[in-house]
DNA sequence: CTTCTTTTTGTAAGCGCTTCCATAATAAAT
DNA sequence: ATTTATTATGGAAGCGCTTACAAAAAGAAG
């Protein structure tokens, strides 16, 4: 590896001069810096970006912290749509991502998220898909590194949602004005996400003049198609069955659609179905699904743009919520009544 | 930020103690030992991981080249579970993992792949899901950094492989000893992956003495239903259209599905399917999917074993290909004949 | 031809850590 | 008591880079 000194030697210059020259600082000859940039060029240089760090404590790498239920974040569609934008946007920006994990990286034994942090040097971090009550989690987010979250708000910190309430109030809408009035909602697991969908959901049933029973609402574990399939086959036992069905995510729909067949109903004549989300494959199965989608591209891209915003400029930017809104997604699942 | 200096003022012995101390060398008295890792403990020391790269050379951070066709390995069901599985066994060693990229990190303008590996000093590289005919790649498998490949075979590297070959073997075989004849393959593009399964499937009809039209023999680009279905109905409207179609994985059956369902055909019961994969989906619809599941898992795991021996013990480490049984799952898609 | 600015280059310290080598302390052997 | 072997600790250099500051060179002004 060619480094500063190599190039000083070649210039005949100091390596004070050769960092100069290859930073672009103003108190430099201008033939000189040439002279040098085009030398270091010519020697293949490239910079060591640990001894850089070491100085400038700046790393430019992003830790994301990506872990849910399931430990595994990155097979999650949703999520790992939001990360793969995420990434796309902080590396034009300059940026690495790694991940944030609790073993000890580097022969340590075990490590804190934040000890890992501080450890590698992060200059950001973005948090999303978690636990977001993990007293780790909370002790990152308290901490003075710059955080951005996905989808869960703390006091004081920056944080991208999905705007869930906008999302479930269309959703609710459009399958009212498909003519439905017995509309039940399978939520998923209690989470901010949850609760915003929930609320939202009773909340556009008064407005509307919706009766709803309370055997209407109904839990079961994001993307369980097993508790999914069952919970709907009670729904569909019930003396007053609901003529639409809302899923806790596309996904938790498969587990409903095998459920429905399998008692020999039609979808959408017999009985109605939305998720939530937009994957892929909901659109390409030959009933499409009706779902909101969320838009996976605008959340990570605003959570990129927020951090870096946030690492470089931590005096002029807004600590705000961003709320990213989503798109109805007609599909032919839920039909006319 | 707590370094070994500020635990030499408290603990009065030199910074060189120190890091023998908390680094376990020999030559160093039991009780100093202690106290120093005590009082290291107590104040909440970090060690600096910038600092000790710099002058280990080790970094402990592999890097991960992850993109495919459409730029995001991250929202490919195979791949992004190979990742997952690769990251938590190497972070059980005590690795991170960063991702590997072409735009030039902390402010660079612009880096090849190996230029980016030398600027972030990776211990190691794994690469998966990527056009491994780039030249940047080629530069990169041929570099001094140890490297593991996914899915493809390059001289003197390391590999693991899913079993295309025997996979694909013993599908065809399945479907056959189902009482199948006319079997039509729809093949993906063209990469080593590919003509490993061409190749199985054509010697495999051989060996069981199938007639295979060439008609019965197509392309069309992974994980694309649109194609997947349009060369469906193409093969439903030959003179003797086949009785099971294979598609290049499971996302791309459920194009077929569309077109077959469309037609007013069933599946099983008018025509058979098949994919290849084993993605999570494919098995919670109504009619699970035939397909052969690729051991993800193992990938992953034995990549990152192999990766990290070398690493670790370049010398004793086996420069070899690791090839990694899938698992044939009957599904329902694929009816007796 | 001084003197004062302005511009360009160099010196040196230090970021936090590891490691070679020297020195000091202790124990063992003669 | 003296030499030798053993163990424990410290000094110092240096990994590659940035940056405050000093110094030198060049130009402007008196």
């Amino acid at each position: 590896m060619v480094s500063m000194k190599d190039i000083s030697i070649a210039c005949g210059v100091s390596v004070a001069t050769v960092s100069k020259a290859l930073n672009d600082h103003g108190d430099i000859g201008k033939e000189t810096k040439e002279r040098i940039r085009r030398i270091a060029k010519e020697m293949g240089y490239l910079p060591n970006a640990m001894a850089r760090a070491l100085k400038t404590n700046r790393t430019y790498n992003i830790g994301v912290l990506f872990v849910d239920e399931a430990q595994s974040g990155l097979t999650h569609d949703y999520f790992s749509q939001v990360l793969d934008s995420f990434k796309r946007a902080v590396e034009a920006k300059g940026y690495d991502i790694t991940f944030l994990n609790k073993g000890g990286a580097g022969g340590l034994s075990q490590m804190s998220y934040l000890e890992h942090c501080h450890y590698r040097g992060f200059d950001g971090v973005m948090i999303a898909c978690v636990d977001f009550y993990d007293p780790q989690v909370l002790e990152l987010v308290r901490s003075d590194i710059p955080v951005v979250t996905v989808d869960h708000l703390f006091d004081n910190r920056i944080n991208i949602t999905s705007d869930n309430v906008g999302g479930m109030e269309r959703l609710v809408r459009y399958i009212y004005e498909k003519g439905h009035r017995r509309i039940a909602y399978i939520h998923g697991a209690d989470s901010s996400v949850t609760q915003a969908r929930l609320t939202s959901f009773y909340r556009t049933a008064e407005l509307l003049g919706l009766k709803l029973p309370s055997e209407y609402v109904r839990e079961a574990p994001y993307r369980d198609t097993g508790m999914a399939g069952q919970v709907t086959g009670e729904l569909l036992e019930l003396k007053k069955p609901p003529t639409c069905i809302l899923y806790p995510d596309d996904f938790s729909c498969f587990g409903g659609i095998t459920t429905i067949k399998s008692r020999g109903l039609r979808i959408p004549e017999d009985i109605s179905i939305a998720g939530y989300d937009g994957i892929r494959i909901g659109r390409h199965i030959e009933t499409p699904l009706t779902t909101l989608r969320q838009d996976t591209t605008s959340l990570g891209f605003q959570a990129a743009e927020k951090l870096v915003s946030l690492i470089e400029h931590p005096k002029t930017t807004l600590i705000e919520q961003v709320v990213i809104k989503g798109e109805l997604y007609p599909g032919k699942t839920v039909g006319d009544i």
